[in-house]
DNA sequence: AGGACCACCTAG
DNA sequence: TGAGCTAGGTGGTCCT
């Protein structure tokens, strides 16, 4: 049930080796490791290149920038022409959206009036970018046909409801005359709550527009009436579903798959193209073929990757201004998905620049041209994925406002579209997971913007989330050495000092790129848009629930069930998991700790909780069920059996696990390191996939809460720690013929941790399997209690608060000291605390001796009460100093430290709810607050400390 | 002193 | 108009 990686966690993807850290602070003298290693992809393409004549050019005068002889990498490979008489079209879609156009001859769909069109935009096996558009898919929704109704009811409705919708609009600046395209009777059913298999008669009501489905509904729910109909509320169905997905939906398409569009069935815009891509075709939208991601399908075309790094020369203590300070440099690194190096390393400068080996330098006089043109470099390069770091609310914001600023009109239009300009908007993202966060967007129609700020945000929970302190967490690897202070100083200075800048800047530019390949972000994000069925952007655009839906959806469509538009209010929380009353207290003997795996899936799965499955009240009545037809829950809520209907929700979370299951196991087989990494995302994304139904089922302010379900899911989870506590200590006593009685000290909603009373770790383990087995024994399939670790030995603080030494693999020795929710792992406290804490964790956990613990805090205390150390909240917790005492056999009469608070400054970021900590004040024009040290030390006496603003905090 | 409440962050 | 869930520890503030 952990969705996020804390702390960073391990890294995938194998041990990097670790970078020398660079000696000494001067920079003239000796090149960066960093100018090394550019020089490296220098000497490398030099080879390659002298065969193709091509000689590397320094730096490059501005004029023809972009004529092919100067600048061959620039282009995509060339595209060859293509007959849609006689090729096929495949390529791999990575960016889908919709527009409202005129009607193309020869495509399906209405002919008068815009009319939206998907469009989709990918890249073929040979490196060439499409754009597709897709012709004749509307949006509908549906409406439950009154009593009463047959077709020869359809025209008149139709023709109210369009007539009302029109009134109903406030203008109608695109001149639509028709908004009502059509409406059929169909034969559906609610998913929401089961009656009895009986299919009704709804009405599918097709709009001209997206944006027509709103108050198409809205008129519907408030009350309608037509012909000899009275007037009537009607509830909608799946009119609150985004245009791409009920497309993606509709069509089997997912995001990231591969399109193939046979020969004969397609069109090539010769004129009247409108993208900068290199093909651009039109489809009716029942004849493009999207083919599953699996086999020679999971592949991933060769997508280029932009990521770059602004410099700006803002004032002294000032943040830029786009309206007053200058872009001076603008550094771009394109690399190929799947390749390991950039192929492209450009630097954009204002005013002159020393060479730099391995990298190309542009410089210009004007700031105006170098932005027009490094906007003319995005379309000649033309990525299909932008990254960077904090692209998305600095960069791209800094270049579209300067660009403004300074009238370079042409710049703005960075997408794959022509005419569509790139404009800046304020988004409010808010989610109770992240909390309100202000965010920019900008649109660049047909490229995902991939910043990698935002994805550490979602993905990883660390202490920091600077470019600098992320590469050394990841990458063991430091910025370039450039204090923001100077860079104004750097760019007055000459063409050394810019030199300098520039290599700066350039490494802004690499990180991300090495980054997001470490992290394996691309192919992580490929899956589980694949896995989920929705367009990549959307994965950091949106929250968790359209994934549900999305699937939800797509399992709904095969059996004619509906999803409700329900409306959301928010009514009283549900109970939870049950957290097991701890034994407080060191153990030196081995714990064992069995977990149920996927314990709320397979609790859905289990029990056929479902909306599909959910008995309303007074449904056994009226349907006349037998008892053995349907269940109750712990909670009192009853389902019925998978004998009368099986759930959509148990199906999705069976496909899911065993997909994983099955990735898995191909992940094992296989060899390629690159299709490896594609199956572990893949496995990753099934698995967070799997735990987020439980999560939407809950949202009380989503697209189809049902507390019944989480409810009841919550209820058997309590139900069954309990019962597994019952069944350990039941069975595993002297009277039964075992060495103890075991008694489970701990437990929290999924876990139990053991103390069997075996002396050691591999007994333990063996036995624990045993328990584990004979549990699992007791719940239904797919329930199942696994064996998972034993710690040996354990420290139990609190509930939530543990620590452990962790065996798994091997009884001899321990893979790691596990710690939760202790301030280690905790980002509230300043790294001191953390250090102390987990150093006197290891003096207690491993070396087995307390007293040194005690005395690592006393001596740290100690200096801190003397100055010797510059930063310093302590904060340890009354119950580890309480049981090392009592590990130490009450012999150290030494109180710890209860707490102090700091002389070292928090800065908590409202954005990121991140905190850091620094030993110097990092806001000295804001801060009125006063720090303090206090200390209890057994001598009685306090020791209070105060500082102020005026005080150097070191 | 003790409790109600909040912010923050974690466990799962 | 879009947002997964609850349990719970710890430390802080404010009030009585």
């Amino acid at each position: 049930m952990e969705f996020k990686r804390r702390n960073g966690g391990p890294v995938m993807g194998g041990a990097s080796q670790p970078k020398r850290g660079r000696t000494g602070g001067d920079w003239e003298d000796s090149p960066s490791l960093f100018e090394e290693e550019l020089c490296m992809f220098e000497e490398a393409e030099m080879e390659a290149e002298d065969r193709e004549g091509q000689a590397g050019h320094d730096v490059i005068p501005v004029g023809d920038l972009f004529s092919a002889d100067l600048n061959p990498r620039w282009r995509r490979p060339h595209a060859p022409s293509l007959d849609s008489d006689s090729d096929t079209l495949v390529f791999q879609q990575i960016d889908l959206d919709y527009y409202l156009g005129s009607a193309v001859a020869g495509m399906p769909g209405q002919l008068q009036g815009k009319v939206p069109i998907i469009r989709m935009f990918g890249v073929t096996d040979s490196g060439n970018s499409v754009c597709c558009h897709v012709h004749g898919f509307a949006p509908y929704f549906y409406v439950p046909a009154p009593n009463g109704f047959t077709s020869d009811h359809l025209g008149e409705f139709k023709r109210e409801l369009n007539s009302v919708v029109l009134k109903d609009m406030r203008s109608n600046k695109d001149n639509i005359s028709v908004t009502v395209l059509a409406v059929d009777i169909t034969r559906k059913e609610s998913m929401y709550g089961y009656h009895g298999r009986r299919n009704l008669d709804f009405l599918r009501i097709t709009m001209a527009m997206p944006r027509l489905i709103a108050p198409a509904k809205r008129l519907l729910e408030q009350g309608f009436k037509f012909g000899p109909f009275p007037i009537q509320n009607y509830q909608s169905y799946e009119a609150n579903i985004d245009f791409e997905i009920r497309f993606m939906v509709d069509t089997d398409v997912v995001g990231c798959c591969w399109i193939e569009l046979p020969k004969g069935k397609y069109r090539v815009r010769e004129e009247r193209s409108v993208s900068l891509c290199q093909y651009e075709v039109d489809v009716g939208w029942t004849d493009l073929i999207s083919h599953p991601a699996e086999g020679e399908w999971q592949r991933i075309a060769p997508l280029r990757v932009l990521s770059f790094d602004i410099e700006c020369a803002g004032r002294k203590g000032i943040f830029p201004e786009a309206d007053k300070d200058p872009v001076i440099q603008i550094a771009s690194m394109v690399q190929r998905q799947g390749e390991t190096e950039p192929f492209i390393r450009t630097v954009f400068t204002l005013q002159s620049c020393a060479s730099i080996v391995g990298s190309q330098i542009l410089c210009f006089t004007q700031e105006k041209q170098l932005l027009q043109s490094w906007a003319e470099f995005v379309r000649t390069v033309d990525p299909d994925i932008i990254t960077g770091y904090n692209i998305q609310n600095f960069d791209f914001p800094y270049l579209l406002n300067r660009a403004a600023a300074l009238k370079v009109t042409l710049f703005p239009y960075l997408g794959r579209v022509q005419g569509i300009k790139s404009v800046l908007r304020d988004m409010n993202f808010q989610s109770k997971q992240m909390g309100r966060r202000e965010n920019k967007t900008i649109n660049i129609e047909g490229r995902v913007q991939f910043d990698l700020l935002q994805v550490l945000l979602r993905d990883y929970k660390l202490r920091s989330y600077t470019l600098n302190a992320v590469s050394f967490h990841f990458l063991q690897e430091q910025k370039e050495d450039v204090q923001h202070s100077i860079i104004t100083d750097l760019q007055n200075g000459n063409e050394q000092t810019r030199r300098r800048l520039a290599v700066y800047c350039l490494k802004d530019a690499y990180l991300p790129l090495r980054l997001l390949q470490k992290l394996m972000c691309v192919i992580n994000y490929m899956e589980m848009a694949r896995v989920t069925g929705v367009p990549l952007t959307y994965l950091l655009s949106r929250g968790q629930q359209i994934k549900v839906v999305s699937q939800l959806l797509r399992q709904a469509m095969k059996q004619d069930l509906v999803m409700p538009v329900v409306k959301t209010e928010t009514g009283e929380d549900y109970t939870g998991a049950t957290v097991i009353e701890p034994e407080k207290g060191y153990y030196s003997v081995p714990i064992a700790t069995l977990d149920f795996s996927s314990l709320y899936p397979s609790i859905m799965m289990a029990h056929n909780l479902c909306y599909t499955t959910l008995l309303q009240k007074g449904s056994v009545e009226k349907l006349g069920l037998s008892p053995e037809d349907f269940i109750k829950t712990p909670t009192g809520d009853q389902f019925v059996k998978s004998s009368l209907r099986k759930g959509l929700l148990p199906e999705i979370l069976e496909n899911l696990l065993s997909a994983r299951k099955r990735a898995k196991a191909e992940l094992k087989k296989e060899t390629d390191p690159f299709k490896k990494q594609v199956l572990d995302g893949r496995q990753l994304a099934l698995k967070i996939s799997a735990n987020s139904v439980y999560g939407f089922t809950g949202a009380q302010v989503g697209k189809l809460p049902c507390l019944e379900i989480s409810q009841s899911v919550t209820g058997f989870g309590r139900q069954m720690i309990e019962r597994t506590k019952q069944l350990v200590e039941s069975k595993y006593t002297i009277a039964n013929g075992y060495q103890a009685d075991a008694k489970v000290i701990y437990g929290d909603t999924d876990s139990v941790m053991v103390k069997l009373g075996v002396a050691t770790v591999r007994e333990a383990m063996d036995l624990g399997k045993e328990a584990a087995e004979w549990v699992s024994s007791h719940f239904v399939h797919p329930i199942k209690l696994e064996f998972e670790k034993v710690y040996y030995p354990y420290l139990l603080i609190n509930k939530k608060r543990y620590a452990g030494l962790y065996f798994s693999s091997s009884a001899d020795t321990h893979d790691k000291m596990d710690c939760k929710g202790i301030e280690t792992v905790r980002r509230d406290n300043c790294p001191l605390v953390a250090n102390l804490i987990n150093t006197c964790l290891q003096s207690i956990l491993i070396d087995r001796d307390p007293q040194g613990a005690v005395a690592h805090a006393k001596e740290v205390i100690s200096d801190l009460l003397c100055n010797r150390i510059d930063i310093s909240q302590l904060v340890i917790t009354k119950e580890l100093t309480r049981t090392a005492q009592e590990y130490a056999g009450k012999q150290a009469h030494v109180e710890l430290a209860e707490r102090t608070p700091s002389t070292c400054w928090r800065t908590t970021f409202p954005s990121t709810h991140s905190t850091t900590w620094s030993s110097s004040c990092p806001n000295r024009s804001r801060q009125r607050a006063s720090c303090s040290v206090s200390l209890h030390t057994t001598h009685t006496h306090t020791h209070t400390h105060t500082l102020n603003e005026h005080q150097d905090c070191t």
